[in-house]
RNA sequence: GGUCCCUUCGUCUAUCGGUUAGGACGCCAGGUUUUCAACCUGGAAAGAGGGGUUCAAUUCCCCUAGGGACUGCCA
C-alpha cells in the first residue's frame, strides 16, 4: 500500500516551527516512500482562521522545501460531508442527540471541580427513545463506551492504553449543526486516504476519541505517531519571549531552507551518529522508529552550525539566489547586476565563514560597495601617514604585476619587508583602503575578486 | 484533581542486558594566522532519586520527584 500523510495546520496563526518540523516529518516520510504529502488547512474555527494566516503557511512551507502534493484542501468546505457521516452513525446507533443546554453543561462542570469529581459530562439524554425527545436545539454526541479498555499502538510512543470511562460522549455536531474538529479530522483522513497520521503529541488523547468514530464507521485506522513537542531553550513551551516561533521569522534572520530542514529533521530524530547530510539522505533515512519520545528544546547555536555547513556547500550560483530570496523577504534593496556578479566572484571565500546569509552579506561587503569607499573609524585609525605611504609605494608596483594570488603575495610581501615589517602590519592598511573596514575576507582574496583596475583605485583613493 | 506520556554530558543524541557510556553543538586550553572567522589538536562534561529482577543493569519492572499533554458546542 502506497504512503499517504498529511499536514493539517489551522489558519489561526503563523506557521509555527514546531508545525514546521511536524510538516518536515511528514513530507520526509512521504517522499522517501514514493508516497503523497497532502496538505490540509483546518479552517473549521470561522472566528479564527483568516486568509493571510493560511497564505504565510503555504510561504513557510514553500520556504522550507516542502511541496505538497494536489492542492489544499479547506476542511471547512467538507462540512456537508462530516455532516453526513455524523448522522450516519446516528442511524445506526453510535451517536445520539443531546439537548441539554450549554448552561447545564457548564453548571455541572463547575459543582463536579468544587466537589473534586469527574468533569466529563454525561448527558442524560444518551438511552432516550426518539419518542421522548424535546422540540429544542440539539448536539449530536457519539455514543462512547464507558467500561472496559483501549490500547493503541503509536509508533513513537509504543502501546497506549486509556480506561473508557476517561472518554466523554464527544459533541460531534454542534446545536448550530456545524461539524466539529474532532470528526472532521476524522473523515478528511479517511476520505483522503491518510495511511500514517504523524502529528504533534498535543493530539495522543484526541487519538482515542477519533478510534471511537474509526470504530463507528467500521473504517480502516492510519499507522499513529505522536511526535514530541519542541520547547525553548529553557525547557519551557517554545513562545514568543524566546525569540522567533514561526517558520516565516528564521527566513528572515537568513537561515538557508537546507541548514532549516537538516537542523529541524535532527531535533527529535537521529539515524546513529549522523548530523549533517542531505535532504537525499534525509530522505532515504528517515523513519518513524528514529524519533525520540522526549522534547527537544531548540538550541541556535546547534542551527547556526548545521545552516553554516550547508552554505559551505552549496554551489555559488543557488547561495546567490538565496541570497536575492533573502533580501526580498526583509523588504531590502535588491542587488544591481554588478553586485551580484562580483558576489558571485566574492562567493568562494564567503561561503565557509558564514552561517546565515546577512553573515555572508556581512562579508561580502568590500564586493558590493562601489567607490568612493566609506571607510569606518575602525578602518581610519589604519590609515595613517605611514601607511598611506606604504600604500602609495605598492601601487606601481601592482600596475604591472600579473594579477595571480602568487604573485600578490609576492609584492606585497616584498615591501614588507622592504619597510623591515610583517605581513601583518601592512594587511590591516590594505584592508582598510580595499573594504572601507577592519574586518573583510582576506586581502588576497579581496584583490583578486575585485580585480586590477578596482584595486588601484582603492589603493589610491586611501592614499591620496 | 483524574488519565496518559516523558527523564543519558549545558543542549541535540547513540546505546536496543555485559562499552574506558560514543558522536555533534557549545564551552575551555593550545596551534595555525593578514583582521573576523574558518581550520587543526587536546580537555572538562551525563545515565533524576530510591527499590527490585538478573551472574550482570543506562537498558526490564515498581515507587518517588520533576516536566509535559489531555480533561471545550477550540483546533
Amino acid at each position: 500500500m502506497s504512503v499517504v500523510t498529511r499536514f493539517a495546520p489551522s489558519p489561526t496563526g503563523a506557521l509555527h516551527i514546531g508545525g514546521a518540523r511536524t510538516a518536515l516529518f511528514n513530507w520526509l516520510y512521504a517522499r522517501g516512500r514514493g508516497g503523497k504529502f497532502l496538505l490540509r488547512i483546518e479552517d473549521t474555527d470561522k472566528s479564527r482562521s483568516t486568509d493571510e494566516n493560511k497564505q504565510a503557511i503555504l510561504d513557510g512551507l514553500t520556504w522550507l522545501g516542502l511541496d505538497w502534493d494536489g492542492e489544499p484542501t479547506s476542511q471547512a468546505e467538507n462540512a456537508p460531508r462530516h455532516v453526513e457521516v455524523a448522522l450516519e452513525m446516528l442511524a445506526n446507533g453510535h451517536a445520539y442527540k443531546c439537548f441539554s443546554t450549554q448552561d447545564e453543561i457548564e453548571a455541572f462542570r463547575e459543582n463536579a471541580r468544587a466537589e473534586k469529581q469527574s468533569t466529563l459530562f454525561q448527558s442524560p439524554w444518551r438511552d432516550v427513545p426518539e419518542a421522548d425527545h424535546p422540540d429544542l436545539p440539539y448536539v449530536i454526541r457519539l455514543k462512547a463506551p464507558r467500561t472496559g479498555k483501549t490500547t493503541l499502538h503509536d509508533e513513537v510512543q509504543g502501546d497506549v492504553t486509556w480506561s473508557n470511562d476517561q472518554l466523554d460522549d464527544m459533541i460531534l455536531l454542534r446545536s448550530d449543526g456545524t461539524p466539529v474538529y474532532m470528526l472532521a479530522v476524522v473523515v478528511d483522513d479517511h476520505d483522503m486516504g491518510v495511511t500514517h497520521v504523524i502529528r504533534g503529541d498535543d493530539h495522543l488523547a484526541n487519538s482515542f476519541r477519533q478510534n471511537l468514530i474509526y470504530e463507528a464507521m467500521g473504517w480502516e485506522k492510519p499507522v499513529l505517531a505522536h511526535i514530541p513537542l519542541i520547547f525553548g531553550p529553557d525547557g519551557k513551551k517554545l513562545s514568543k519571549r524566546h525569540g522567533a516561533t514561526g517558520a516565516a521569522e528564521y527566513q528572515q534572520m537568513g537561515y538557508p531552507a537546507a541548514g532549516m530542514r537538516n537542523y529541524l529533521t535532527r531535533l527529535g530524530w537521529s539515524h546513529g551518529d549522523d548530523e549533517f547530510f542531505s535532504d537525499e539522505q534525509a530522505r532515504e533515512w528517515f523513519d518513524l522508529s528514529g524519533i525520540g519520545k522526549s522534547p527537544a528544546r531548540f538550541d541556535f547555536k546547534k542551527l547556526a552550525n548545521i545552516c553554516g555547513q550547508h552554505i559551505a556547500v552549496t554551489d555559488d550560483a543557488a547561495l546567490l539566489q538565496e541570497v536575492h530570496e533573502y533580501l526580498a523577504s526583509v523588504g531590502e534593496q535588491a542587488l544591481t547586476d554588478q553586485q551580484s556578479d562580483l558576489l558571485l566572484r566574492a562567493m568562494y571565500c564567503l561561503k565557509e565563514r558564514a552561517k546565515t546569509i546577512p553573515e555572508l552579506l556581512e562579508k561580502a561587503h568590500f564586493s558590493l560597495v562601489s567607490r568612493p569607499l566609506e571607510i569606518d573609524e575602525k578602518a581610519k585609525a589604519q590609515l595613517n601617514d605611514v601607511s598611506r605611504g606604504i600604500l602609495s609605494e605598492l601601487t606601481p608596483q601592482l600596475q604591472n604585476a600579473s594579477w595571480t594570488r602568487d604573485t600578490l603575495e609576492g609584492i606585497v610581501t616584498s615591501i614588507a619587508e622592504a619597510h623591515d615589517t610583517k605581513l601583518g602590519k601592512l594587511a590591516g592598511p590594505l584592508r582598510a583602503a580595499l573594504a572601507g573596514r577592519a574586518v573583510s575576507p582576506s586581502v588576497f582574496d579581496m584583490m583578486l575578486v575585485l580585480g586590477q583596475e578596482e584595486t588601484i583605485a582603492r589603493l589610491q583613493d586611501a592614499s591620496d
